[in-house]
DNA sequence: GCTTGACCTTACCATGATGGTAAAGTTCAC
DNA sequence: GTGAACTTTACCATCATGGTAAGGTCAAGC
């Protein structure tokens, strides 16, 4: 009978960065900043200077982890982070950040898109062989 | 009858670096940069130290301008300056390296839409009313 | 108790492409 | 010769992340 792996309610608490960091797949170097830019209510500290994480710093890790993977930036996650904590908060303004996050997506996606439709054109003209002739160069070069 | 605006070919040359930066719509701080990275061949200078910029340079600049456009990365650009520069060049070797720079377009892209359904999903379900309920942050928290 | 290895701490530097600033020198037209 | 517009170099900042170095701590085995 192996031994399971720790999940979140069998662990005992607080634990350390290390560990923090392997429940949260977020690396103790970047846990560490997200503390810097004040997304961690206050870490404790041990006698020696050791931070401890609790259940609920681990919670807040993982949904900074899951919100970076959607593509957010800091500053959005930040106010993110603020109104998960704000039991008073409008769904409008969560709601708002996430549709101006996809639109920035979308535009972001349409201009490599257009890069890519570009490329296809110039590498379907290029034959790809030994000789000098390539329409890809021409073309940077403003033809 | 107005002057009109002056072309690369009815210029006096060599140009300063702000008639190169306008010539081929690069900032001047990024003329420089371009230069420290070894992207033109070495610049003249007037005796007082400022930059002398001939045609080609700045038909070199338009070159680098051209590939920033369609996403290729410095080091990449850095290549096909080189290949550009090389009349022994094989059309292959330039192929390869913009169906690289296409794959990972094609990559990034894929990522960003992967991103986008989800929040599109998550956005569908989020009434963005004044009231603090909220699947969007409820995802984000893990549920 | 001492050693060893795994862990933790802070502080610094690097990335990539670009922008900004500051302090100083140059050029040119009036 | 003065002033505006330009140029020079040398810094610092961005953004999220990784790396390193030099040191302190902890726990297990001997």
């Amino acid at each position: 009978m192996k031994t399971k792996a720790p999940t979140l309610d069998n662990m005992q608490w607080p634990v350390t960065i290390g560990e923090a960091a392997r429940l949260s797949t977020v690396s103790a170097k970047m846990v560490r900043h997200y503390e810097s830019l004040g997304l961690l209510s206050k870490v404790a500290r041990t006698d020696s200077g050791y931070r401890q994480y609790t259940q609920a710093d681990v919670r807040s890790l993982q949904f900074i982890k899951r919100a970076r993977d959607l593509g957010f930036s800091m500053a959005e996650i930040a106010e993110l982070v603020g109104l998960w904590h704000n039991r008073q908060r409008a769904s409008a303004s969560v709601k708002r950040i996430a549709q101006k996050h996809v639109d920035e997506l979308t535009q972001r996606i349409e201009a490599m898109q257009a890069m890519q439709r570009t490329l296809a054109g110039l590498l379907n003209h290029c034959h790809g062989d030994e000789r000098p002739d390539c329409p890809i160069l021409d073309d940077l070069a403003g033809s």
